[in-house]
DNA sequence: ACCTATTCATAATA
DNA sequence: TTATTATGAATAGGT
């Protein structure tokens, strides 16, 4: 910039790094509110020192605002990778088969990771080994959560058929009482007419 | 900058907003680059357009990781911003929304990294990325699996309630139709001796 | 912290 | 978008 360009990389001096710092974040930080005004964006700027001291700028609303804004961006623009349905779980015994498959992926992963070693790897062969334990995460994870949600689905019915039962019985209980409450107010209200009648019977 | 000197407001113009944006968008990006290179400093950074698209930046990592950061410095410094609510977990609903959102993200993240972004990076930090995601997926799986345990033992606890109950009701409606037998033949039998004293007393 | 000499970013333009 | 260029802004190195 001034009196001399200067190297694309870690300023060795720690003085001028420390004054590069200061001086650079309040540029990158002034240059952020700048683009916000005059452009109409909406910035999150979080500066870390490398002390770790945390510098922050969110020019609308809160930092949380903006991160919940973030999430929700990320989450919408996933639509290349739609869901590996190859892989999805039908009933309990692919499943089963399915992790014995994952078993082996792995296995064959580890024997290859701890075998050769990763130093001896290029990077197309580790891309292959990475992408290969992303699905194999993906599917076990997915797997289990199917069974899970099996077994909660289960649950749920159980609750169901037993709330229905409890409702059904609790009706009953109050259709006895009824009854039993019923013959006593009868018979005490039905007393002079009835028990006349049985004076007269006996 | 140049040619005439820049009003800090909204560019309203839309084309010239929308050349500027841009211009300004990568400077930005290229600065903030720059300052965590020169000083050794990790930088988020978000940039929504006015139209919602998102641009973003993480210098190291990824910008969930810088996030994570970002909540415990935050918290840490005990600053302004009490708790961030939506980090966390108040009930089980929320904390898997929570967790669906992290997973989400990742992928975009796995998306990201095997996509386009994947020959712009080192060997070294595809291992150092690899680490942190695998470290990721597994604390993620982790805390859904601890969740859904916990939904199915609650699940368990209302069927063990109302099982009891029911075993409850169906005792008492045994009673019940007990008594409800019980009263007729009751009554029959001490009709003969309660009348007389209600008749003695009338 | 404050100065400049320089380099850099970018507004206007095509 | 991208390229050019004149000019204002940012800043490295020094005080």
């Amino acid at each position: 910039m001034a009196r001399g360009k200067v190297q694309m990389k870690r300023v060795e001096n720690p003085v001028h790094r420390q004054v590069t710092f200061c001086k650079r974040r309040a540029g990158l930080l002034k240059k952020a509110k700048e683009l916000s005004v005059l452009c109409d964006a909406d910035i999150g700027l979080l500066i870390f020192s490398a002390h770790g001291k945390l510098y922050e700028l969110a020019t609308k609303g809160t930092m949380q605002g903006l991160i919940e804004r973030y999430f929700k961006s990320s989450r919408g623009a996933q639509t290349d990778q739609p869901i590996p349905k190859e892989m999805q779980a039908t009933d309990a015994k692919d499943e089963i088969n399915m992790l014995k498959q994952e078993i082996e992926t792995l296995q064959k992963g580890l024997r290859y990771m701890f075998g050769g070693g990763a130093e001896t790897m290029t990077l197309d062969e580790l891309l292959v080994l990475e992408k290969h334990l992303e699905l194999w995460i993906y599917n076990i994870r997915s797997a289990k959560m199917d069974i899970m949600f099996q077994e909660i689905n289960v649950l749920r019915n159980k609750e169901g058929i037993l709330t229905a039962a409890n409702k059904y019985l609790q009706d009953k209980i109050e259709e006895n009482t009824v009854i039993a409450n019923f013959e006593p107010v009868t018979t005490n209200i039905d007393f002079p007419l009835i028990i006349p009648d049985q004076i007269f019977q006996i």
